[in-house]
DNA sequence: GCAAAAGTGTTAACTATACACCCATGG
DNA sequence: CCATGGGTGTATAGTTAACACTTTTGC
């Protein structure tokens, strides 16, 4: 039996709160199709590679990320798309992947790798955007009932911070009150004896976060 | 560039109320390897091929099912697996279905297709019992908070029997009152002047789905 | 009349929401 | 002393959970 499969990719939807902001990593095409435009970092996955050896790789060659500092990955979804190439018809196995202290060089690669707002994105390559849009909802979702947020935040962290980052990515407002007063009820963080002190106000307190698994945390 | 692909499959996990218990489909492997142990059914994407129409394939030739005949198909995981055959590792796409009015003819293939309570699963090929008990996880999830349901009760139905269906896939009992109250706000069935009668007790009201398409609604 | 499943309300506990002022700091 | 963001409590509405008896039918 000659069994052709299709052509199977792996493409990645790596978050990162910058400046209060979700932020998403965009690399630029080297290559045609879309070349010179933004897309998701992605490629091949090649016979006898796992696709979470294929994203290792992809991050590490388009972006000089290694996976190892993302504390969080997960699959999204497998779409039927367009092929990279002219051959036709391709799958490509999704992945989300949440990040902090990503630091990117992008002179590093050719790929030009930056964070850009997921709420002001650029006009992307492929089935892209529509990746990006799912992985928006699932990262709301996954905050919802688990402490995934934990992978957007330094060790350390304000509570004005965290909700931040839960505003930016349920985007809507919360209540001040009321998310402290439910955040302390989870037992998802714990103080520090620490502050942070910062311009011309009160110091805040400095928090961390009790499991840097994931675990299962009804938030709303 | 010659560019190989792993090998690519699509499994499906196809499930069915019988006799108040959530069924899942399998089928007998008629080659190695695990020739005659029971499976999912499942087999190659092909090149050209998306997956769902390599899943309606697959589910036609095996089990002699046609996908309209489905109410809901959604995709679930794509797992990285052990190879069909010995040509080392593949990938495969799995989906669940959810079914009502199938109706098996064993004889019709080889393939000896039934539908199996999760609660007594045999041991299956492959890792398919990882894959049944993900796909159990995600149906329990999802009837919390859309009408998926639907898909598994025919047109008319008691309260009994939906409240037995969503006891089977959650595998815990319910508060009759309870239920009833909450499924009445919900807008979700109606009433219809139907009553069906079964043995010597009274007779019980009859109700519709007031959408057969899935839709957001959220249940517990 | 009896066995079997259908049908029906109330109360208490908990959860979610709305809302406004004082505190500590740097300049 | 003032501008800035940090920090705190209460009252109400809505939701969930616990619980037992009457009704209608076939035999």
């Amino acid at each position: 039996m000659t069994y052709t499969a299709p052509i199977l990719t792996v493409d990645t939807v790596v978050f990162q709160m910058v400046d209060a902001r979700l932020c998403v990593l965009l690399i630029t095409r080297t290559n045609p199709p879309f070349q010179g435009r933004r897309a998701l970092p992605g490629g091949y996955i090649s016979l006898g590679e796992t696709t979470h050896e294929a994203l290792q790789r992809v991050l590490s060659d388009k972006a000089g990320i290694e996976c190892t500092t993302l504390p969080l990955i997960e699959q999204l979804y497998t779409f039927d798309t367009v092929a990279r190439d002219p051959r036709g018809h391709a799958v490509s196995v999704t992945y989300m992947a949440l990040g902090r202290d990503v630091v990117l060089d992008a002179r590093a690669t050719p790929h030009q790798p930056q964070f850009v707002p997921v709420d002001a994105l650029p006009d992307i390559a492929f089935d892209h955007a529509q990746i990006v849009a799912y992985a928006c909802e699932r990262l709301r979702n996954k905050i919802s009932y688990t402490n995934a947020i934990f992978a957007l935040l330094p060790d350390y962290f304000t509570l004005s911070q965290l909700q931040q980052a839960y505003e930016a990515i349920l985007a809507r407002p919360l209540d001040k009150r009321n998310f402290r007063k439910k955040i302390m009820s989870l037992a998802m963080i714990a103080e520090t004896p620490q502050m942070y002190r910062d311009g011309a106000h009160r110091p805040a307190r400095l928090y961390r976060f009790v499991h840097t698994t994931l675990t299962d945390t009804a938030m709303f």
